[in-house]
DNA sequence: ACCTGAACACCGTTCAAGT
DNA sequence: ACCTGAACACCGTTCAAGT
């Protein structure tokens, strides 16, 4: 490495290099040496700045619940700051795929993840919710938020257009006599396509009305 | 290598050891190497019977899946057995977390996997759902059985005995007057703790309330 | 104080060779 | 037909050394 005029590493250039290289290629195609190449440094260099690489991950978790908005516990009604929750953590992990299944992994949260579950825990229960229901009406929003996006994730195609073509070339396989419904459902979508963004509303307003059961208890 | 009198290798016993494995140490310590090890074999023989490292996930993902209970279209109400299936689905996910986030990755599923989703499929639409409908039920509750698998297995707690120990932990380093509401229910936990198997049929039988809402418009 | 270089113990997978 | 051995291009992380 020749001695050049460097902006010194930080931790968060180092932070946003690495959160950069996972959102295109991957967590599994960001490495420390190729991190350490963005920066065109020796990989050792990086450990001044994170202990390893799960404390970069942890670190990454960090900045993607920074960028989730606050619901905010005095406005609107609960289901309104709810779903308008919702939809920012769905906005987030879609802009970061890999860290859909990581958001709710650290024993160590860091303020971003605290702010986070704080505001919203103080928004359902300046609703009203005892603290059991709020917890109730959380974990059930937080499971089908995550699940969500899980499948948007791991399904594979993304737009409608791309759901016609993956399932008329899936369908194609299927045996029609062993499997009818199968077959029902993947002609259909083949004709008129997926869409994630209207399945996810619609999940979401069952859920909601029937968390209003929680509500009605209190 | 010396010449002994080995059972062959096949298909059937490597997936089998590959998910003792992946059961006991998670995905990332089952390696080609190790399992290849389990046999006392070379690594390279593994690959007589299976493509890759991906194929041979693939094919493990089959192995959940055969141990999914199948839906029956012609017995009880949808949402019996809608509430059955979801149980029997998070079941096999504790059995095998490795899988979690993983259930749906697949273009090209294997006939466990096929017979599930049209055997669940059948079952809605028996029960009267629009095509569109099932599809809509079925999205729901696969994200929601899937989000709550998620944060099951990435929490860093299992039992009601451990969440109290990890949220008194963790609540100790939390700013009181910062977060107010995320020590209300720190301490709350750590005084009665949390239990994942009521949490789970809570939000189900919320969003199970809230999908009749499609039933009825049929 | 900060960065480097070599080394260690791992990976998945290739290719050509052995029996 | 089935298994092997050596090799390649990668990993994360250590340790001691350099400036």
């Amino acid at each position: 490495m020749t001695k050049t005029n460097r902006i010194p590493l930080n931790r968060d250039r180092v932070l946003a290099a690495a959160v950069a290289l996972a959102d295109n290629g991957g967590l599994e195609s960001l490495s420390m040496r190729k991190l350490a190449q963005e920066f065109g440094v020796v990989p050792m260099a990086l450990y001044k700045h994170v202990a390893n690489r799960q404390a970069l991950v942890d670190a990454m978790i960090d900045v993607v619940f920074a960028e989730i908005e606050l619901p905010d516990a005095t406005g609107s009604d609960w289901k309104t700051a709810m779903r308008r929750r919702a939809h920012s953590v769905r906005a987030a992990l879609l802009r970061h795929r890999w860290a859909v299944g990581l958001m709710e992994s650290r024993e160590n949260p860091g303020p971003p993840n605290r702010r986070h579950h704080n505001a919203t825990m103080g928004c359902l229960r300046e609703a009203g919710f005892s603290l059991r229901d709020a917890v109730h009406v959380l974990s059930a929003l937080d499971s089908y938020v995550y699940g969500f996006a899980l499948q948007q994730k791991t399904l594979p195609f993304d737009t409608a257009q791309e759901s016609r073509e993956v399932v008329e070339r899936v369908g194609r396989r299927i045996d029609a006599d062993a499997y009818p419904y199968l077959i029902e459902v993947t002609t259909e979508l083949a004709k008129s396509g997926y869409s994630y963004d209207e399945e996810f509303e619609i999940g979401l307003d069952a859920l909601l009305a029937g968390l209003t059961t929680l509500e009605l208890q209190n």
